[in-house]
DNA sequence: CGCCTTTGACCGGCGC
DNA sequence: GCGCCGGTCAAAGGCG
């Protein structure tokens, strides 16, 4: 399983190779993978899938042969389906020479039925793979970002090393390892791997969502069972029992008091990493994006479970819970902003635990990466997650003064992206400078997908907001803008790989973010604040 | 009939 | 302890 996000970023034919040799259904994994190509390839199955079968061998064919340029399986598969007819046809007439034209139009007739069933198992196979895709996908961006954050805290531990010996006492400086390497540790734990991996090992008996919906376990919550214990079975679980559903993280602190300071016996870091999973939990992405329509499309069913009118603001909040598959953790709000109700506030709460369609892929991956980020921050300093400075200044801000927000007055963390005009700003001109935005404001723009881009590249601006500002106070800030910076780049080129219409803008952002840097040191972060001030909870 | 929305009630957290 | 508030439940009704 940890084979996904290798096969998926890296060398496509060499994945392809390992995956596909164990099969004998060769033609079908080719097939296959082309799934995992593009847009253009998954019309070109559709096409085929409504042929009739002869057209759609020919068509097939076709298909494999454009692609043989940077396939040469493709032109494997394609020989074989070839050879297959073309065989059949000349055994016949070199054989059976004395048959009759009715014997080879029955021999021709079974074998358009035998390819008839070949094509229903690819078709069914490739669904099962697109499903699977859909979740490597998920676990690929995921798990990207835990190993680059790893990678990290290893740079960053060497060179604390080298600062602590000098300046440090030597159990101050194995202090500041355990909780540098205690990190690392609860990303691994709470990648989305573990749980797509071995999903059935990860099933407890007392877990009801499982056994009653059937579906693989959450990316967050399938390390819960592992470490959480019972106090983890919230709402999302076991929505009749429990009547908190993300454990605020206030609360688990009260119920392990002793959860921060008790890294020294042997329950701490338990304790601690189920603090980390209840904020994670709790970890919110906010989008505002204007739109008349009462909800944007993200891809996903939703059920309205409830709705109110929230203080300080003239329109009701409504609550939908995903009803993609049963006992699916995720929940949003839907609101109007009380000043522009134009605007449309969605937040989603929470991670899928079952496959996603790809127009839902991009949300999935933004809370995803949301909730990694905050709780990272959670992990090594409130401080560091609610401080604007550390996050946003380093990436965003030279992009964009009011995209994205930490929101330090909610109750829970909350990433606020803001997808409208920028009507608190101070540059009238940013829509029209800022690249993110013009994609933003495009006809058709599904403002679902820009938050995965923005949630992943926050998440390794976090991070390194984290270690430098925190955990080495001394590290000047210089260096720390100039490595978030490929970060973010590193961040989205993930959202690239799942989203190839969003490339064209997403690069342009990027750029536009690497041009900013040079400047965004001395930014303040007024516009932090302004842009978070409506984002109540 | 099943699914959805609506809406009042209920519950827990939090501040005073 | 009390009240406010956010979030959720669940009954009732609508809709296809």
């Amino acid at each position: 399983m940890f084979r996904f996000p290798v096969s998926l970023g890296g060398s496509r034919d060499e994945a392809r190779h390992d995956q596909i040799t164990p099969l004998d259904e060769h033609r079908v994994v080719v097939d296959e993978v082309d799934f995992f190509s593009d847009k253009r390839d998954r019309v070109s199955r559709e096409i085929i899938n409504e042929e009739d079968d002869d057209e759609a061998n020919k068509v097939l064919v076709k298909m494999e042969n454009s692609r043989v340029e940077d396939n040469d399986r493709s032109r494997d598969v394609n020989i074989g389906l070839n050879l297959l007819t073309a065989n059949t046809g000349s055994d016949e007439s070199t054989v059976d020479d004395g048959l009759s034209m009715d014997m080879e139009d029955k021999r021709a007739k079974i074998e358009n039925a035998q390819l008839q069933e070949e094509l229903k198992k690819m078709k069914i196979e490739n669904q099962r793979l697109r499903e699977m895709l859909s979740q490597a996908t998920n676990n690929f961006n995921s798990l990207q970002m835990q190993l680059v954050a790893v990678m990290r805290q290893q740079e960053q531990r060497n060179s604390s090393q080298d600062h602590l010996l000098a300046t440090d006492s030597k159990a101050e400086g194995r202090k500041r390892q355990e909780m540098q390497s205690m990190v690392p540790r609860q990303f691994m734990d709470l990648g989305p791997s573990s749980g797509a991996a071995e999903p059935d090992a990860e099933v407890s008996s007392g877990e009801r969502t499982m056994v009653r919906s059937g579906s693989p376990p959450s990316l967050l919550e399938s390390s819960n069972p592992r470490e959480g214990g019972k106090r983890l079975l919230g709402r999302e679980e076991s929505p009749e029992s429990e009547s908190n559903p993300w454990g605020n993280p206030i609360k688990v602190q009260k119920h392990n008091p002793s959860s921060s300071n008790n890294n020294g016996n042997g329950n701490g870091n338990v304790i601690d990493q189920s603090a980390a999973e209840a904020t994670m939990r709790k970890a919110r992405v906010s989008v505002r994006a204007r739109s008349e329509a009462p909800m944007i499309s993200d891809g996903c069913q939703w059920r309205k479970y409830g709705q109110k009118m929230a203080k300080g603001n003239p329109c009701p909040r409504a609550y939908y819970r995903c009803t993609m598959a049963g006992g699916c953790p995720v929940r949003k709000q839907v609101q109007r902003c009380a000043e522009d109700r134009s605007i449309l506030i969605t937040t989603y709460e929470g991670n899928h635990n079952h496959p996603l369609p790809p127009a839902a892929m991009a949300m999935a991956s933004t809370t995803t990466a949301a909730a990694s980020m905050l709780l990272s921050g959670s992990m090594s300093s409130q401080d560091g997650l609610m401080n604007p400075t550390n996050l946003l200044a380093r990436a965003m801000l030279p992009c964009s003064s009011s995209m994205a927000t930490i929101s330090a007055s909610a109750p829970f963390p909350t990433i606020t992206l803001d997808l409208t005009n920028p009507s608190n700003g101070n540059n009238p001109n940013m829509t029209t400078n800022n690249p993110l935005m013009q994609f933003a404001q495009r006809p058709g723009f599904n403002p679902a997908v820009l938050p995965q881009v923005v949630g992943q590249a926050l998440y390794y601006n976090q991070q390194q907001s984290k270690f430098s500002g925190l955990q080495l106070p001394t590290q000047p800030l210089q260096m720390a803008a100039t490595s978030s910076v490929a970060e973010s780049v590193s961040a989205a080129s993930a959202a690239i790989a799942s989203d190839p219409n969003f490339a064209a803008a997403l690069a342009a952002a990027i750029t536009s973010i690497i041009n900013g840097s040079s400047h965004q040191n001395n930014n303040n972060n007024n516009n932090v604040a302004t842009s978070n001030g409506d984002n109540r909870q």
